[in-house]
DNA sequence: CTAGGGTTAG
């Protein structure tokens, strides 16, 4: 009779290895001998779970653990909760955590990652509580929380982060310096991420990667430039995410020489083949530049898999300039590959659009009601006074939305006085002339930029973020806000950031 | 004897 121990050592033999498989076999082989699997056995199988995105067998561990009362031991459910985060189970993860009775500082840590990627706001009420309950965070969950004010956006919380980390005299790590560095970055303000940058002591090639790519999605390109040609000074070696986030740099600030001579440079000075995401970004950085023929001609010569941004990146190019026959055969790859993605209708309905061609724009609205897609809804954000405000087209739901419309419609008289032509063919749905300028006029993004304009003070920048690309006319709109209104307007978008002031913005008109 | 952390293309 061999005890727990033994198979406990066998299976972390086989973990430590890799043969997963044999790590399986053990376990059905102990369930079937009537053993209780140990502390340590179950965390090893859960954590091989874990890494092979493997839910069901996830799910049977969960079970034995749930029969056997083991369901009080931290590390056995903290692997659970681990488990399911990294398995994009996160009810399931929280399930478990809320009936967990005593949670250590590890556990809250991955459930503050786990909604770092789903629901943002989540997570930063997880740390309040986490503290609330008094455990003290290290590194590594400040690491994770640093990580959450990315992906959100929140700057005012980002700050509280940055002084929380100060005051607690954590090092500025490699790890930490590079999280912070996406925060601030992600936070809209490049100029704090380059500060951490500053500071840091040691940095690796992902530090150098994220600072490049900061300056790249702040419209930046020729610092991203700058700060690559330091690196390889510096004899730190660029990887392939270094030149996605130069490339990308290069594309959206219009350095079209630049772009194709770091291109060449992978592979004949740096032995790195391009893959698809270094192609997306050349197409992209060619089609912007109205060269659609040797973008089209990029992708037909490449020998890396295609896959769905690629044609997206040539169908955004053809929307710029215009060209409905290069369009409709990215549309044929596109729908032909992802037929479920609504975005694709809509941009392809905004080209149309554009074009004056409403019978093909009222196929697409069929095709899409037809396959049941529904447009994501456009959603802006704005933080006030440590709080967010979040904001829908038409939204009147806002405590203060009367000062809000009453500000918007002002603010909208001045522009028309001063040149502006709202852009309907922004508005797809098939709704009078009349009621489309409505909608437009009521977009989440110039609804936010509204109540900024009432609650944030002069001199400080308006920030907003939004979950979609921003739309044209609210382009313009915030364009002539900047000039007209003297206010500077800080735009997170889906793709990048664009920073308005005195009737320009960042990205060129080049997005 | 165990665990949790950072970058990238439309």
């Amino acid at each position: 009779m061999r005890d727990t121990t033994t198979w406990s050592v066998m299976i972390g033999g086989f973990a430590k290895v890799g043969d997963y498989a044999s790590c399986y076999a053990t376990f059905r082989e102990i369930l079937r001998c009537g053993v209780t699997p140990d502390n340590y056995t179950l965390p090893c199988l859960v954590r091989i779970c874990r890494d092979r995105k493997d839910l069901r067998m996830g799910h049977v561990i969960h079970c034995v653990v749930l029969k056997d009362g083991l369901h009080l031991d931290h590390f056995v459910c903290a692997s659970l909760v681990d488990m399911y985060t990294k398995c994009a189970a996160v009810d399931d993860a929280r399930w478990l955590f809320d009936r967990m009775l005593s949670k250590d500082l590890v556990t809250w840590t991955v459930m503050i990652a786990a909604y770092a990627d789903c629901n943002a706001y989540e997570s930063l009420v997880l740390f309040d509580r986490m503290r609330e309950e008094g455990l003290v965070p290290d590194k590594v969950a400040m690491v994770t929380v640093v990580n959450a004010c990315a992906k959100l956006g929140a700057m005012h919380r980002a700050k509280f982060v940055n002084d929380y980390i100060l005051r607690n005299s954590f090092s500025l790590d490699v790890i930490l310096g590079t999280a912070m560095i996406d925060m601030f970055a992600k936070c809209g303000s490049v100029e704090y991420a380059r500060e951490v940058f500053d500071r840091m002591k040691e940095r690796n090639v992902i530090t150098w990667s994220s600072m490049i790519a900061a300056y790249g999605y702040h419209g930046r390109g020729k610092e991203a430039i700058d700060l690559f040609h330091m690196m390889l000074s510096c004899g730190m070696l660029p990887n392939r995410v270094t030149f996605v986030s130069l490339l990308y740099a290069c594309s959206h600030a219009g350095l079209i020489e630049e772009g194709l001579r770091f291109f060449d440079s992978m592979w004949e000075e740096h032995a790195i083949r391009p893959d698809v995401k270094h192609y997306t970004c050349m197409v992209d950085l060619l089609g912007r530049a109205g060269r659609l023929d040797d973008a089209i001609r990029l992708i037909e010569a490449m020998n890396v898999e295609k896959d769905e941004r690629l044609w997206s990146a040539l169908l955004g190019a053809c929307r710029i300039h215009k060209n409905m026959e290069l369009a409709e055969k990215a549309a044929d790859s596109l729908l032909e590959l992802h037929p479920q993605n609504p975005g694709h209708y809509v941009l392809l309905s905004n080209i149309y659009a554009k074009a004056g061609k409403w019978e093909k724009v009222a196929r697409f609205r069929d095709m899409m009601t037809q396959r049941n897609l529904k447009k994501v809804p456009g959603w802006t954000w704005i933080e006030v006074d440590n709080e967010t405000h979040r904001f829908s087209v038409g939204d009147r739901s806002h405590p203060q939305a009367e000062a809000i419309y009453e500000i918007l419609m002002n603010v909208i008289k001045k522009l028309e006085m001063a040149g502006y032509v709202p852009d309907t063919d922004f508005v797809l749905q098939d709704v009078e002339e009349e009621v489309k300028q409505e909608m437009l006029y009521t977009h989440s993004e110039k609804l936010a930029i509204a109540f900024g304009l009432i609650s944030i003070p002069d001199g400080d920048p308006i920030r907003i973020s939004k979950n979609l690309r921003v739309c044209g006319d609210c382009h313009t709109f915030s364009k002539m806000v900047s000039a007209v209104m003297r206010r500077s307007i800080v735009v997170r978008d889906a793709n990048r950031f664009h920073h308005f002031r005195e009737g320009s913005c960042s990205c060129g008109d080049y997005w």
